[in-house]
Parts: structure tokens; C-alpha cells; sequence
DNA sequence: AATGAATGAGTATTCATTCAT
DNA sequence: AATGAATGAATACTCATTCAT
């Protein structure tokens, strides 16, 4: 029972917070799994209830059909994945310089989500997954991240831009370099070669200083 | 049938080259779209049939399961994937001083690839969705890449390290960061945003100079 | 409900007695009366579905395949077939004289199998119908008959002999021509041609009469 | 070709006598063999037609329905089957003293149907499987037995029980009890236990003396 | 809350048969 | 005569969901 802690830190973000049963999480912890083997469509219900330990009918119990399962998982990861950006104190952070440059942000985004996506590696696989074909979860990341993670995100850039930190691209291209340098290791590192001998902190000083070089301002 | 040309280029990688009836391609052309929309599992094979105004069981006269059909559209795809490095003339090309900077080799490969992932977007979309979930899929890609890209690529690396154009990085690293940054752009491009309005041409600028600046050797 | 007492008999040779619900009774009496009919191949499991009055994925609930409900029909069957000679009290019956002659133990078995064949007929087509087609069956068969029919029948037949009632053949001659008599009556009367006017009784002794007189020992 | 030579033998007795080429053969020869293993149900066109070495529409160009295949084997077997019955000159052989005895008959018989039931066993099989679900096949054996074998059958009982050499059952009885005693015999040589070490001398002379005790006339 | 038997629409696949070549 | 691609109805079996207990 208290191997289901990660779950219930994953969960916390949802509103429905706390009030998880123990067959419950069973069930959320099973369809996680499974739904990451082999995606959502290909898992049948009984599966997962065999796999939970618990009757076919309890499932629907607890969710209407079997995608508001999927729902129920996806959701929380959703708001997991930008965590640090719905934090209120975060732009504090940046702007009462905690950061004093780009590469400290950059360096403090990398370490927090390597500790998650770690920890949260199958919720996410699905997450990913799933994103493709149902349009409902594209449109929440879509409005999560316009309204909570864009903007901040934005104007941290147009922060170090101005003070000629970093290169004056369009915002949206440093945020998109920025992003996908980072999520391009961590999709090497934990999905398409997850059996390579890494040495995850040598490979992330290279990342960073490829990524804060690409970045540098010329003639900065 | 005249619609169907970008098909028969896609497949003619495939061994049986040419042997394609029109059923069959009708077939391919909609199992592709729907896997793209729906992923393969939840594709019914009555829905293929119907999209591709066939009998049912027509499908089952050219792919002995639906697994078969997957098959089918994701090996070809597979190989079209990394067709630059297949071609016998590619190293060639840049020992031979076509290429006389990384700069133009990976200029090369992007407008290349550039023109492969537009033409054949759906069939990437269920090749990279598929993979994974099927072992195989998985297997397959690993053995093309070692045996045609990895080695080529490396040798690609080396030299430019040795001229001293791009930093001392292990070989694996210069080509991690230089595919996922490319291939970062393509799924935020054609993928995650593509209702965006991109300006491709700007966009590439940008990131091959992100991507140059990024590799580039200190002190050079 | 009532009505399906026959099946119950029939079953409680297997292990599972007594735990079967109204719905499964319903589905193994429409499945003999099927298999019965038109042979187990060309049954489907939907007519057998519509003749139990329940839905199709109810037999599956019951039973993983078709095959699995055939060997539900098959194997109480095949016990029942061989009953008498399951008995504990079987070989005392006969050593403690209830039988003084080989002619006494024939008829007691003639009767209590002509009541199994009257009631049990359609199980029994079904069996030995699908024994030559099912390579499990003919081993469950072999198994039963060795372990718990040949032996005592043995024993009796050797009893006879040494007493001098029936002629020197080989036991296992003495066996199969007392069996095939017997069952080659039955199979005339109850599948080859059950629409004769038949004189039981009649027909009964007769048979007797001429099996007693085929293994009597000459100058006896 | 030669090997089909059974085959054609077989078939002599149907009335289309001749007209077999090459490829209708290989169909029989393959359809006999798999009817035999799998039963008429469960042996699907396509295989018949993989294992006879001919395109599917073949089948179906000489036989309109499988169905029809299926009797083109079943009645040249029924009418081998009682062959010797069919024999002009079989009556009067009887008659005219060829066989002095109801024992020489039995024997004559039995030799003739061994060698027989050795050669055409699988086609005989198919007969006695589908002989069950397919009331066509049944009627033709009634309309077979009635017209040509019952009656001679029928005098040759009859002419040997006023020479008081056999008991004066009723004559179906005799009959029935002489063909289930030899068809008892081969179903338990060739059917039941085909592996089992047979001395088919010793056996025959066995049985033949079993019947002919059993059917004589008390007193005689 | 939890169960698990029951459902019936849906699934991948097979089948006997047809027909243009 | 022979082929084999094409068909669509049928097949065994699975599924998400319901509901009485």
C-alpha cells in the first residue's frame, strides 16, 4: 500500500485530491502500466482488473467508461509535466534573481523534471501516447500551456534577451529550441534507448553548454 | 491510380517492388490514414476495407493478418526513413568534398528530409506511434540504424571533428543533439503544432545556426 | 428446470458436481443436441447461443472455446459409458457369486447400459462422432478403459474360463467379441436404424442366446 | 499417376465411369484423405486444394458445391461397399452349390470386404463419418441395402436355415447379427485399435467360429 | 462499495463460391 | 480447362458496459 505514494504525488494535482481508495489506486496504478506496455486501445478492461486485483465491475464504479480512466491518468500528468510553471512563487523566482542567468533557469528546469519524468516515466509514456489520437487531451495541453506556461516562459526569454544574454530569435523559436534540446534528451535517455550505459551527468553538461552556445548572442 | 504515385514511392523500397495491384494500394493508402487518425489498434479492419471500397476478406487475401498490413506500410517507411544514408553514392559525397562543412551535410540531409516527412507524413505518424508498441518494429529500426546510419554518420563526425569544426564531443553526442534538434523542429513543425503559421525558411536558418553554434568548437 | 435432470445425472461424473447454474445447462443441452445433430464442426456457437436462449458471450464466460464445451459434453460421457465398471462394488457382485454365469454378468450389463443408451443417446452420438476427430478424446478414452475396464473384465472372463463355461480364446478376443455383440446391438437399434419396430426383449435374448452359444466351450 | 490407380478402381462403380482427368483425381485423392482426418466439416476447399495441387475455382469448376465433392466420394464407396451383393452372378454362386455351407459364404464374404475395407479405409471413413449428418447419404444406403442386398441376403438366410443349419431366428435378426459380428471385427481392427498387433489369421478363424457356433441350430 | 454473471455489438479471420482472364 | 483475385456472409471469440445481488 505504500508502494502507491508516487501515485498518489502524481494525483495530487487533480482537484478530486485525497480521495483516492485503496482499490482505487489499484486500478489507476494498473491501467497506468498496462496502458504504457501496450497503449490504451489494445488493454481490455479485464486486464486491468485482473491486474488491479479487483472485479470487472469495480472499474466502472470508479469511471464511467474506460477512457474517463485514461482521462483520470492523463490529466494529473498533464499538470505534473508543467508543474514548475503553475508554482505561484516561480517567476518570483526567476525575476528576484534566483536566476542569474538563462543557464541557471535552464539547469534548475532540467533538474526537477529529470527527477519526474524518472518517477512518473510509465503515466507519461501514456500521456505521449495517447496525445496523438484523442483530441480533447491535445486541447488541454493546448490551453495549459498557452495559459500557464507560455507566458512566464516568455517572459523569462524576453528578460535574458534584453539583457543580451541570449540571441535575439523569435521567442517562440528559443522557447521551442529550448524545449525540445531538453525533451529531445530525455526522449533518447528514457524512451528510444533506454538500455544505453548513460552517464546522465556528463551528457546533461554537454546538452546545456550545446544549448547555451547555440542560444549566446553573437559577439556576446 | 494516378493518386496513388506517392505510394508506390514509398513502397518501392520494399523488395517486391512493382507487384502492387490497385486493390492493394487502395488498401495501404487507407490503412495508413487511419492508423495516423486512430492508431492502430483501434483501427477496425471493416473500417480499412470500407475507406478503401474493398470486401473485408480482400485484405485478408494480401496480408495474412492485420498485423501484416502494419507491417507492410511501417518497413518501407522504415527505410525511406534513413534512405540518404542507404544510398551508395552518400559517403561519397561528402568525403569527396561535396560537402566542405558539417554545415552542408546537415543543410543536406534537412532539406532532404524536409521534402521525405512532408510527402509522407501519415506513414512517419504510424511508424513512430507504432514502434512503441511492437517489439519488432523496434528491433528492425535498431538494426538499420547501427548497420547503415550509425557507422556512416560516425565516420561523417569524426572527420569534421579531426579538421576541428565541431567540438570534442563523444561521436554519439554530436549525433544525438544533431538529430533530435533536427527532428525536434519536424514534430513541433508537422506534428505537435502544425496549424502554426511557420515560416520554414526562417525557421531552418535559425536552427541550423542554433545547431552550428551549438557544436561549434571553442576556441575555433 | 426440472426437465434438465438428465444432464445433471449425466455430469456428476465429473469433478466439478453440482456447480452448474441454469444458464450452463441450458448451453451444454443445446451444445449435445447440436453436436448431435449436425456433428461438432458445423455447429456454430451462435446457433448453439439461440437454442440455449442466452447471449453468445455467455457461452464463452462458461466455457474459454467451443472445443473446451465439447470436452464439457465428452468427458462425463465417456465415464458414464464405462460406469458400472467404476463401481467399487462391481468386482465383489461378481466373485461373491451374485453372477453364477458369464450369461448372468452379460445381461445385468446389457440392461444397465441399454438404460444408459436410452437416456443418454444424443451425448453419446456425440462422443463417438467426435472421438475420431479429436486425438485427446481417443487418449481419455484408451486411459479410462485400460485403467478401469480392461482389468476387472479381464478377471471375470479368465474366472469363466477356469471354470470352464467359456471357450479358451484369447481374453482380449473373449472381450471384444462379448463388447462388439453387445454394442453392435445397440448401434443397429439406437443409430443405424432407430425407426425399425424393434422387440427389445425379444431381440435381447436372442442376442444372448447366440453370444453364449458363439463363446461356449466346445464338448461343455 | 499410377499411384491414383485405387482411386480409379474406387470409382468404377459410379455411372460417369472414365471421364477422370488427371486434376480431378489429385481433388478426390486429397479430399478422401483430409475428409478422412478432419472430417467433411471441418476441411475447408482452399486446403483441398493446396494439397491436391490445383487453383480453388478447380474444385468448384467439376464440382459445383463442396457438398457435391463430398458425394462423389460417398457413393462409389456405398456401392463398393456392397459390392459382391451387386454381382450378377453372386445369387447364383450361392445357389449353385459353389458354397456348401452358410460358413463358406461367411468366409467368401469376409475375405472379399478385408480386402476391401485394406484398400478403400480412408474413403470408408468418410462414409461412415458423414454417413450421420447427411440424410441423402443414409437414404441412398437404405434404398442400396433394400434393393440389392437385403433380398439375396435375405434367400441365402433362407435357404440354409431350411437346410437346418443355422437357428431359425427371424432372418433380420441373422443377418444383423453376421454383418455386426464381421463389422465389429474390422471397426475394432482398423478403426478402433489400428496400432494394436493384430494376427488377422488367427482372429478371423476365431470370429467365424464365434458366429457360426452362435448361429447354429440347437440340436443340429 | 464491490462483485461477477450476462449481454450483444464488434473483432480479426476464414469460408465456399463466383467470375474475368 | 484452369486460374486466382475478389467477395461478403459466417465464424469463434472479445469487449466495454450493465445490473441484480
Amino acid at each position: 500500500m505504500n508502494e502507491e505514494q508516487w501515485l498518489e504525488e502524481l494525483l495530487k494535482f487533480s482537484e478530486e485530491d485525497g480521495k483516492f481508495s485503496e482499490k482505487q489506486l489499484k486500478i489507476l496504478e494498473a491501467a497506468i502500466e498496462m496502458f504504457a506496455e501496450k497503449g490504451y486501445a489494445a488493454t481490455s478492461t479485464s486486464e486491468i482488473a485482473k491486474r488491479a486485483g479487483v472485479a470487472e465491475g469495480t472499474i466502472f464504479r470508479h469511471y464511467k467508461t474506460k477512457k474517463d480512466l485514461l482521462l483520470a491518468i492523463v490529466t494529473p500528468t498533464l499538470l505534473q509535466s508543467v508543474a514548475p510553471f503553475l508554482a505561484k512563487e516561480f517567476a518570483k523566482e526567476v525575476f528576484e534573481h534566483q536566476y542569474e542567468h538563462y543557464e541557471d533557469f535552464v539547469r534548475t528546469v532540467w533538474k526537477n523534471r529529470y527527477k519526474f519524468v524518472k518517477k512518473y516515466l510509465p503515466a507519461i509514456r501514456v500521456f505521449w501516447q495517447e496525445i496523438a489520437f484523442h483530441a480533447e487531451i491535445k486541447k488541454q495541453l493546448e490551453v495549459v500551456f498557452m495559459e500557464h506556461v507560455y507566458e512566464k516562459f516568455k517572459k523569462i526569454v524576453e528578460y535574458f534577451q534584453e539583457r543580451g544574454e541570449i540571441a535575439d530569435f523569435p521567442v517562440e523559436s528559443v522557447i521551442r529550441l529550448t524545449v525540445t534540446t531538453i525533451a529531445g534528451f530525455f526522449a533518447t535517455r528514457f524512451i528510444i534507448m533506454p538500455d544505453y550505459e548513460w552517464d546522465d551527468e556528463a551528457e546533461m553538461e554537454r546538452t546545456i553548454q550545446f544549448l547555451m552556445n547555440g542560444l549566446r548572442k553573437k559577439g556576446a
